[in-house]
DNA sequence: GTGGTCTAGACCACT
DNA sequence: GTGGTCTAGACCACC
């Protein structure tokens, strides 16, 4: 059985989807100016390296965009917002059909769990 | 922006899930004896104060017993399982739901998604 | 006018282009195990943190494959380096055209010099 | 295997060979004035020194002539840029080939890669 | 011993 | 002040 207890993910790794995430979700809107590399690094409790090995990942997905002298961007392509929300999405589904299946409702049951479920209107 | 990283998110959190999921999913069938503290702490490579803090919370939930001679069991009362079950997909199901919100999906989004989502035929 | 000396070429980039070029010409073949971080660092004389970066990249293009725990090999898989030669070789016609263009010799001149041109025996 | 970065790759030489490339691309006319060493040295950021060691390097080619009142011309002989143009794209030639046989094309595949490499139609 | 990650701190180019 | 690169040196997980 794998124990390995996600204490190790690495920290730039957790960087990468937390802001992954903040893209897709909509609370950075593409184009926005994001916040310089020592700056984000600072106030996350990291290494400036550690931030920036995060950033070139992000860049690198092409959901952001860096020009030398002014700046990270979050990038502008709402194309590859869209696709990476949507991978995202997939995948969260995947895992949860996943854990269900393992606690032994099927696809139907499942259906039916989420129909019933009632959303609840405050959220936090 | 909270910026904790999960390294130190409580191990034995992570064990009381674990095995929760495990007796919940039926790999740990109702009434079966657990391995020794000992045994499982070095098994998950924790100390076994860790594990003994984690398999005393799985007890106060009411999914293990202890009789002081002979060991530790799984609860054999089915009922608590179902609960504990039902509870777990519960939470899952809000879980999942809250973050496909964040991302954008109503209710009826969800359920669109899964009703086209093609189940993976391989399972682990 | 751009009087940029390669000077500043990123060192972890020369390192690429280097292992990349000496993957596609087949003096590393497929497979071939790649001497660890460390024995290359040492070799090149740079930072063993550098050489990283350097692999993380080849890695990431698809020529390298890692074991954590084994070390790295070549690709194993040929159409990722047939691909990555024929880019290659198509990106030096491109450069080699567009130079022979501004020195004045448009496509039929270059088909001509080149037919003419008498390959050397002796290489180097 | 040589692992030495062209950081120190000589500057002066970088120099020689796009003044060289500008003359023999038409860039800089037969006849022409040439900057005084002092504004070229700054222009290209680098010790007047240097440009001038460039500078002699190409007067000695024969491209370049200094009168010792007037400053510093492109040479008026037509015959010996037309040979340092034959000359230049032979070696671009030579280094082309050797590089592309090193990749395993033999002169008839490069024949037809370069037939069939459709010319870019915006040229810088 | 292997790769991977992280920190601390420095220097560079560009503007 | 911006991002990018590099070094030195450390620790970790895995086998």
């Amino acid at each position: 059985m794998a124990w390995d207890f996600d204490s190790d993910r690495a920290i730039y790794i957790q960087i990468v989807e937390r802001l992954k995430f903040m893209i897709i979700s909509g609370a950075y809107k593409k184009g926005d100016k994001v916040s310089p590399v020592r700056d984000l690094s600072k106030e996350a409790g990291v290494n400036p390296n550690t931030m920036q090995k995060a950033l070139g990942e992000l860049e690198r997905i092409g959901l952001m965009q860096t020009s030398r002298t002014s700046g990270r961007y979050i990038t502008d392509d709402e194309e590859i917002i869209k696709r990476t929300k949507e991978e995202f999405a997939e995948e969260k589904i995947s895992l949860f059909i996943k854990d269900m299946n393992r606690l032994g409702y099927d696809k139907k049951d499942i259906l039916n769990l989420l129909t019933d479920f009632k959303m609840e209107e405050k959220d936090e």
